[in-house]
Parts: structure tokens; sequence; C-alpha cells
DNA sequence: TTTTAATTTCAGAAAATATTGAAACTACAG
DNA sequence: CTGTAGTTTCAATATTTTCTGAAATTAAAA
């Protein structure tokens, strides 16, 4: 009985920090650029044992079907999430990819499909579009397009190295660099 | 004649391209968490032989003098435009950090302190308060928490790393990695 | 088939965020 | 001091983004 208590009580602790990360993780996730939904969506399923159906997310975080089910989408579509199906059952469950590592590689190769590239198709042209431009101020923003496409460019190409290393040659190679 | 109608035309087409980079990098701003004003301005500047006054930028942008002040602000905040003083004149003109290595440090530097700092503090809270607890599932989600908190102080100490470095070095180093 | 369960879409409502413009404030110049 | 140029703040407004809920669509079961 006292155990059973116990055990209850420790049940309602973890449900409650549960909670409590679920929503952080949602306020986080607006300052990252991302909406409070989907990181709370993330949040609950990078922490579930079992995988969700949309109603069970619904319930969960109160929040309407049509919310669900577009944040539930856009989770599968950056790769952090995918639709797990259980034999018998006719609805979909969702299950979250918990290693952290592997959830980092989804967040740069998608980050960088999103922000880098368009980023630099837009520097690129810029560029080129004013080289050969006679004039201090011409030449002057040739370079500073010309400087930043080649940042940005490294950059890019570094994500995609990085996102595509295996988490134990990362380690090495990053305690080889920083100790 | 001819070279002064050349010549006009040019900075006409400069100008064009200019503009039409300001907005783009205001777009890109709202993507990655920015406000549209705030990389608008960052944008001008970053392309602006000399230092901008607020009315300028008012001018520039059409944009009202409270939206012009606030992410002058912001932006002296972020370390990537610096307050200038003219000798004869009382206001302020600001100018951007040009150096594109420097304005990635900056960047890393902020992003770190408003980003990853905060979801450290969540998370490590979040193992700690779990810490001890019996039953599957609170082990399951310790153990998550614990392996967030390294992967995102990791993350941290890497970030606080390069963005110290000087460009020669890190570059140095860039290549010694990936060729 | 028809029925039922589930997913998807989307117009309108609500919430969050950004912007304006004018008033309050500050500090320098006369 | 007093006037003036410039900066800062902030309540009101506009815009953008997110969310709801119900209707349309799809697909499996009966």
């Amino acid at each position: 009985m006292s155990e059973e208590i116990n055990h209850e009580n420790s049940l309602d602790a973890l449900k409650e920090i549960r909670d409590e990360f679920v929503a952080q993780w949602g306020v986080m996730g607006t300052q990252w650029g991302i909406n409070r939904t989907m990181a709370q969506i993330h949040a609950l399923l990078m922490t579930s044992s079992r995988s969700l159906s949309t109603d069970e997310v619904m319930e969960e975080l109160q929040i309407s079907r049509g919310n669900a089910h577009t944040n539930l989408k856009e989770l599968v579509s950056w790769g952090l999430i995918r639709i797990m199906t259980k034999k018998g059952e006719r609805k979909e469950f969702f299950e979250a990819e918990k290693d952290v590592w592997e959830m980092f590689r989804r967040i740069c190769h998608e980050r960088k499909r999103r922000e880098l590239d368009p980023a630099l198709e837009v520097v690129t042209r810029c560029k080129e579009e004013t080289a050969g431009m006679d004039g201090e101020e011409a030449e002057a923003f040739h370079k500073q397009m010309a400087d930043l496409e080649e940042f940005v460019s490294f950059g890019s190409r570094m994500t995609e190295r990085v996102a595509s290393m295996q988490h134990g040659k990362a380690m090495q190679l990053a305690i080889k660099l920083f100790g």
C-alpha cells in the first residue's frame, strides 16, 4: 500500500517534470525559429517509451487535430520522427529518433537545405550581377558578396561533411581537436 | 556625356541589385528566426561604404523611427554593428562589421548565449530532478536527458572554441580536417 | 457496394510579433 | 537657464503566424 502510493507519487512527479520539459522545449523552439507546437510534439515523442497516435498527441498537448497533423507531418519531413503502423491497428503511430547525434545530423542537413542553400543563391547572384562593374561602390559591393559567398559555401560544405559523419568518427575528431 | 549616362546607369543598376540583396536578406532573416527589419538593416549597413544615421536608415528602408531605433540597438547588442560619432555632428552613425569571419564569431557567441545556454539549463534540471527515480519510464527519461545534456554542453563548448579562434587558425584547422 | 475509421485540407479565428508615431526624455549649444 | 537636435519609450495598430474545427478525401472493413 505504502509502496503503491510511492509508485503513484513517483509517476506523478515524472509526469510533471516531463510536462515541464515539453513546455520549455516549446518555448525554446520559438526562439530557434521553429513553431511552438512542433517543438512540443518533438519533445513529447523524444521522451515517450512508445509510439503515439495523432489522437494521443492531441490529448496530451491539448491541441486540435489540424495542428497535430500539420506538425507531425512537418517533423516527418525533417526526419526527426517516423511513421509506424501496428498490425491490427488502422491508424498511424509516430515515433521519434532518440539518438542525439542522429537528431543533430538531420537538423544540420535540413537547416543547410532550407537556410544556407537559399542564402548562397542570393549572394552568388548578387556577386555575379556586379562582376566587372566600375566604381568604388560597385567594387566594394562585389567584394563583400564574394567574401560572403566564399564563407557561406564553405559553411555549407562543412555542415554536409559533419552531418554525414558517424558519431564515433565525429567524436574521435572532436577529441583530437579540443582535447 | 555618353560616359556620364553610363555612369548613371551603372549606379542605378548597382542600387537595384543592392536593394534586392537587402530585401532578400530580410526574407532570409525571418526564416532564421530574426526579424525582417533587423536583417535588412544589417544587409544595408554591411554593403554601405560609409556609416549611416538613423534618419538615413529610415529613409532607405522606408520604416519608422521607432522601428529603426529598436533594431539598430538590437544589432549593436549582437555586436554586428557599432556606433560612430562624427566630430561636429551631434547624431549617432552606425557602421557594420564587414569581416565575414568576425560576423560569424559574433553570431556564434550570441546564439550560444541566447539558445544553447538556456536549453542546457532546462535539460540539466530535468536530468537532475529525475536522478535516482525508479521505474523503466523514469530511467529512460533520465537517460535521454543525460544524453541531451552531454551533447548540448559539448556543442556549447565547441561553439565557444570556434568562435574564439582567429580566422587564420580556423582555416588552417578546417583545411587540415577536410582538405 | 456501403459503412466506418482515419487522414488531409483549409477558411476563419486567435495569438503572437512587428511597426508606427507621438510624447517623454536627454544632453548639448547658445 | 532656454531652445533645439537627437534618442528612447511605449500604447495603439497592423501584420504575420499559428491554430481550430469542420468538411472533403482516402482507404480499409463489413
